[in-house]
RNA sequence: CGGGAUGUGGUGUAACGGUAACAUACGCGAUUCGGGUUCGCGUGACUCCGGGUUCGAAUCCCGGCAUCCCGACCA
């Protein structure tokens, strides 16, 4: 994509009103745009890594069983009475309107309801089990306050999956998948090495549910790591019987301030008990379906990876979720149409070739160019100068590390490939 | 929901109760051209909204709204 027609230009000031680092580098560089306490808009370069990042969730999903489906935004009222969630008394944080013909309606701030309601009407054999639908869908919380960013918005956009097992043993085995896909999931969007499995309070239905805890200042939890296995505890949960129960020792434990990127939950019977849920085993007797839930907030995730990843010139996204993998940038004043052509030639080939590539065909200097495209944090920067033409080379730098190296074009692409 | 702070051009800031200023961005011209050049000219604000005090309010008072921070809450 050619700069000139991106709309969004990098601010050399965040505004006053946005104290995270998150929201101040994605506002700053045009991926995201605030409409109110808790609720942005996505730009064109923050959908395409909001894009990214779900392809990979999806990937993941898919791999471990899981079947896409969306449900709907608008809930109607009787759905979520038969769970008790549908007062205000017990759910504070429903946004709820009124249809013309008087009925009430929610948005959807999760999804266990709409899942168990449709489910019934499809899961009534042992034959039908176990399933894993989920869904990527915008979520809607009418939280009291609205914190840090996107790291902790009323409206958001989520991953949620829900596991339909015919007992425990079965469903078992999936939500140690889901660990296994979520690890890989958080490797892939570059926060692996700081993201730690936790144990955190199960609810009625188990001991423990786990928690994706990735350690920045950001976050709102806290927990405490065991350094040697890289599994922490969610203070919430923390005492001496439950360091006892994992294994751990105290001693080695480190507390340290996290932000819940992901979480694996089991269910049991709580959601499928009101629903009446019920399939037939290889006997005909009726037994409940056993659930668990697995949720993952895209714009916490993303907001989490800049906190983690981005220095003080910027954001510096990884490739896997960066908007472009290259940023072509041509170092060319107006009557400079021989360099402007040499870049157009270099951003045809490498987009031939399948690589994104953000052009800076823009007439500014270098300095103005170089320093949005630190904020912007594209992995791979390549130059065309003058300099560069004569030399018949081009300049690459690595985003991540500040490398800078002279390289032939035609290496371009297996150097874009070899880049994290 | 309790407590605190703050609302001024698009953005960031200034202004004792007395003509709303500066930077940046934007437009035009010149200059410059590998790390946010330099200079000139210009456009752009009923100072969040509604009341009140005062000869006079961005400034003081009351109410509302909004935003941020701390706490409570958080399938």
């Amino acid at each position: 994509m050619r700069q000139s027609q991106l709309f969004t230009k990098a601010r050399k000031e965040a505004p006053s009103d946005e104290v995270a680092k998150n929201a101040q580098l994605l506002i700053r560089a045009g991926f995201i745009y605030k409409e109110m306490a808790g609720v942005y808009s996505f730009l064109p370069l923050g959908l395409r890594v909001l894009n990214k990042v779900e392809d990979i969730i999806r990937r993941e999903m898919n791999e471990a069983g899981g079947i896409e489906m969306r449900t709907a935004v608008l809930q109607s009222k009787d759905v979520w009475e038969k769970t008790n969630r549908w007062d205000d008394e017990v759910v504070d944080n429903w946004f709820k309107t009124k249809l013309k013909n008087g009925g009430e309606v929610g948005l959807s701030f999760t999804n266990e309801e709409a899942y168990s309601n449709i489910l019934k009407q499809y899961i009534s054999s042992y034959k039908d089990l176990p399933i894993y639908p989920y869904d990527f869908k915008s979520i809607f919380r009418n939280e009291s306050r609205s914190k840090s960013g996107i790291m902790r918005g009323r409206e958001f956009y989520w991953k949620a999956l829900y596991s339909f097992s015919q007992d425990e043993a079965e469903h078992e085995v999936f939500y140690e998948k889901m660990k296994t896909a979520y690890r890989n999931i958080f490797d892939a969007v570059g926060i692996g090495h700081v993201t730690h499995l936790t144990f955190a309070s199960g609810g009625t239905f188990s001991k423990f549910s786990h928690e994706f805890q990735t350690v920045t200042d950001a976050g709102e939890d806290s927990i405490y790591i065991d350094e040697k296995s890289g599994i922490a505890i969610n203070k919430e949960v923390y005492n001496d019987e439950v360091i006892a129960d994992l294994g751990l020792n105290k001693e080695s434990l480190v507390e340290k301030t996290a932000v819940e990127v992901g979480n694996v939950f089991s269910l049991g019977t709580k959601f499928s008990a009101p629903f009446d849920l019920k399939y037939k085993d290889k006997n005909g007797e009726e037994k409940l379906v056993v659930m668990g839930s697995y949720g993952i907030g895209l714009g916490r995730l993303i907001g989490t990876v800049v906190e983690v990843l981005s220095d003080d010139k910027g954001i510096v996204w990884p490739k896997s979720i960066a908007p472009f993998a290259v940023h072509l940038v041509e170092l060319a004043g107006a009557d400079d149409a021989d360099i402007h052509a040499e870049a157009e030639k270099l951003y045809g080939e490498l987009t031939r070739k399948g690589i994104e590539v953000l052009w800076d065909d823009r007439d500014l200097r270098a300095g103005e160019k170089f320093a949005e495209s630190d904020l912007m944090g594209i992995p791979l920067r390549a130059v065309i100068s003058k300099k560069m033409i004569e030399e018949g080379k081009v300049e690459i730098k690595i985003r991540a590390t500040g490398e800078v190296r002279i390289v032939d074009r035609a290496d371009i692409p297996s150097i874009v490939d070899k880049i994290n």
